[in-house]
DNA sequence: CCACAAATGATAACGATTTGCATTTAGATT
DNA sequence: AATCTAAATGCAAATCGTTATCATTTGTGG
């Protein structure tokens, strides 16, 4: 899942919206109205669409658009209202959220869609982890980790990309914040590091699953 | 002039339009959304951007970014329309072009910002300072000195935004990546320690300059 | 199935970063 | 100007991150 097109009515509320997606490697383009969104739905490909349900008429419009797309759709709301939700399922909208939304909210619910279009509608996953910005800590299933401030992102970066699997290029340069040498093992020892961890808490170490050649992937 | 970013709605033709700039001796980053383009102004230093008029809104988004970064913009449009000339202008690009075009035209007026950003660049400020993202080195008036990542981070993140003041929360985030905690030191040893590095070579450590109960700031 | 190369895992040593505490400084208050 | 206080700094110790090295695993071609 990378490219997202954000239909936002006001462009403005889009940008650092935008921007935080983008600082997680979610390749963004926003647009503010249905034709906008219809060309760029036609012309490139996207792996999600969000729609901010404030946008006037052609409500359905570029739904249908980006169902010829084979591209699925999220509808933002401004109002925790019952109908509205209703109306963006009746719409045929893959899954709906109300602002404001944690992006991690958002990220689980494009996860699952993407799953949903990749595994036709399988379990729904019942292990969640919930994480500590401030302490770098995790809980899963009852237990709690403590891991360092990189041990942390990195863990997080492939937790936010379940199922992906993340090069160590990426990983090194958006989260270690630089170039990955020829012989570079510092990725190794974070990930070994961390799965010690886990270990040591009885967790399956192989939460972080490594492919060799590629990279690592996040697997509950 | 060296770094060109090129911001063009649809990539393919930017490719072309890129390599014969490359074959001119520029290194070129093309990108076709405002932001990426925003990722990489404020990730690299660039010498000039390009952007293709054709960019949906977000028209004068690029630019006020671009403008924090202190890189000068040519904008480019298909059209030979006075009024999106003056459009441009008033946004505040440098200079304009109508495609298709020349190179070399391109490369004239490229010159002439140049010149006006050297002559103002030269009433400013003579100093100038390379860097070396591979091994974290900079050379400023023939002393080179080599920090450490964090160090070196930090102070192309203040270089970058030479003469604002950058408080201490937004360094912690985007360069350490962990909230500032209350009585959190780590950012003064990094900046005491730079400092440190600056003196030895004899440069003045007041390169960096602090602001009491604001932040740092970088000052020739 | 074996030999080989490449990728990964793991330990330890080393260097960088962060933290805690003591001290100094800048600015406000009187 | 003397005092007070919050903020900034210096230094040392503890923690974390990186590198070097060697062992182990995995995949490939004989």
């Amino acid at each position: 899942m990378r490219r997202i097109l954000l239909i936002e009515q006001k462009i403005e509320s889009g940008f650092d919206f935008g921007k935080k997606l983008n600082d997680l490697g979610y390749e963004i383009c926003i647009v503010n109205d249905a034709f906008q969104a219809l060309v760029h739905l036609e012309s490139q490909l996207f792996d999600l669409v969000l729609v901010d349900l404030a946008i006037p008429k052609m409500d359905s419009f570029w739904l249908l658009v980006a169902r010829k797309c084979h591209t699925p759709v999220i509808t933002l709301a401004n109002t925790n209202d019952v109908l509205e939700k209703l109306n963006a399922f009746e719409m045929g909208a893959d899954d709906y959220l109300s602002k404001p939304f944690n992006i991690r909210e958002l990220q689980l619910r494009m996860n699952v869609i993407k799953r949903r279009g990749k595994l036709t509608e399988n379990a729904i996953r019942q292990t969640i982890i919930e994480f500590d910005d401030t302490e770098y800590s995790l809980t899963c299933s009852g237990h709690k980790i403590t891991l360092t401030n990189t041990e942390y992102r990195l863990f997080k970066y492939l937790y936010e990309r379940q199922g992906e699997v993340v090069t160590k290029e990426e990983l090194q340069q958006r989260v270690l914040h630089k170039k990955l040498g020829k012989f570079d093992r510092n990725l190794d020892m974070h990930i070994s590091n961390t799965r010690k961890k886990l270990a040591d808490r009885n967790l399956s170490r192989d939460l972080i699953n490594t492919v060799r050649g590629q990279g690592y992937s996040f697997n509950f």
